[in-house]
DNA sequence: CTCCAGGCTTTAG
DNA sequence: CTAAAGCATGGA
């Protein structure tokens, strides 16, 4: 078992996986149990620290993108002199974008759609615990995330039954395709195109195509709109646009290259007093 | 009971 | 092309 250590000031366990990027994770002892694809660490933080157990040293490092100066992110979104983007990225300083694997997030937003966070958690549970392999961390066994191959083995109705509902066909469709064609073509591609792409597979939509570009690919210049952030545009930021589309653009060309990190501060803190 | 949740597909105009 | 209906499920 390796140990990563970083400062705890630019990493708060509860922030980054809180926030609507994950949803495979569980409070354990002094702070979480994070399963991404088939690995899995032991996250807390003690004082000023935050450390990091887990197997495979390089996959966390990189997982919870250690190598990126977030001082300078935040320094940025403070610069835009947005009262809500300030306030986010003060009070969720603790905030990362993770890497996670593309795949993975394929089928978690899939199921995200119209949903919310406890139900997507609980779909996503069931379905790893029926296809993932079975692995062991800490002594304690659980499942990997089902690769495409063992998730096209199934049928839609198969999904319904874990609570996938109307979503049921979305992820059979597209486990299947992906079993058949792979998805390694997806990732040289220019962002706009990628997500172009992303769209063309059943179940994903603009929305969910920039998060799978954002948390999957490490696009951070994607910016998805949910109903968060077409609330937080027409309260916040005085918008009249209705069209997610639009909304959409107007947030890329503000922000440019660093839309990603934006987006999840202002996510934070419009979602802080609900 | 209705409304909403990190929206997408299908159909109508 | 844009706009709206329909969609499964569970909690508030």
């Amino acid at each position: 078992m390796a140990i990563i250590e970083c400062d705890a000031a630019s990493f708060n366990p509860r922030d980054v996986l809180e926030c609507g990027q994950i949803f495979r994770f569980y409070p354990f002892e002094e702070g979480y149990k994070v399963f991404s694809n088939n690995k899995a660490c032991y996250v807390y933080t003690r004082g000023d620290r935050t450390f990091i157990e887990c197997d495979d040293k390089d996959y966390f490092y990189k997982f919870f993108d250690l190598g990126r100066d977030y001082a300078a992110i935040i320094e940025k979104a403070k610069g835009f002199n947005v009262p809500l983007l300030t306030r986010g990225a003060t009070l969720g300083a603790g905030l990362r974008l993770l890497n996670q694997n593309a795949e993975e997030m394929i089928y978690s937003f899939i199921i995200s759609q119209n949903n919310n966070i406890p139900r997507i958690k609980g779909i996503i549970e069931r379905i790893c615990s029926a296809l993932g392999e079975e692995k062991e961390f800490l002594g304690e066994k659980y499942r990997a995330f089902p690769t495409s191959a063992a998730l096209a083995t199934k049928p839609a109705e198969f999904y319904k039954a874990l609570g996938a509902g109307y979503r049921d066909a979305y992820l059979a469709a597209t486990s299947r395709r992906i079993a058949e064609e792979g998805i390694e073509r997806l990732y040289p591609l220019p962002t706009p195109a990628l997500k172009k792409e992303l769209t063309g597979y059943t179940g994903i939509g603009p929305k969910v195509a920039d998060c799978i570009s954002l948390f999957g690919f490490g696009r951070r210049e994607s910016f998805p709109v949910d109903t968060w952030i077409e609330k937080l545009y027409r309260e916040d930021f005085g918008g009249t646009l209705k069209d997610r589309n639009k909304i959409n653009a107007y947030f890329t060309d503000l922000f440019g290259e660093d839309a990603g990190y934006m987006q999840q501060y202002l996510f934070y803190a419009k979602r802080e007093n609900m």
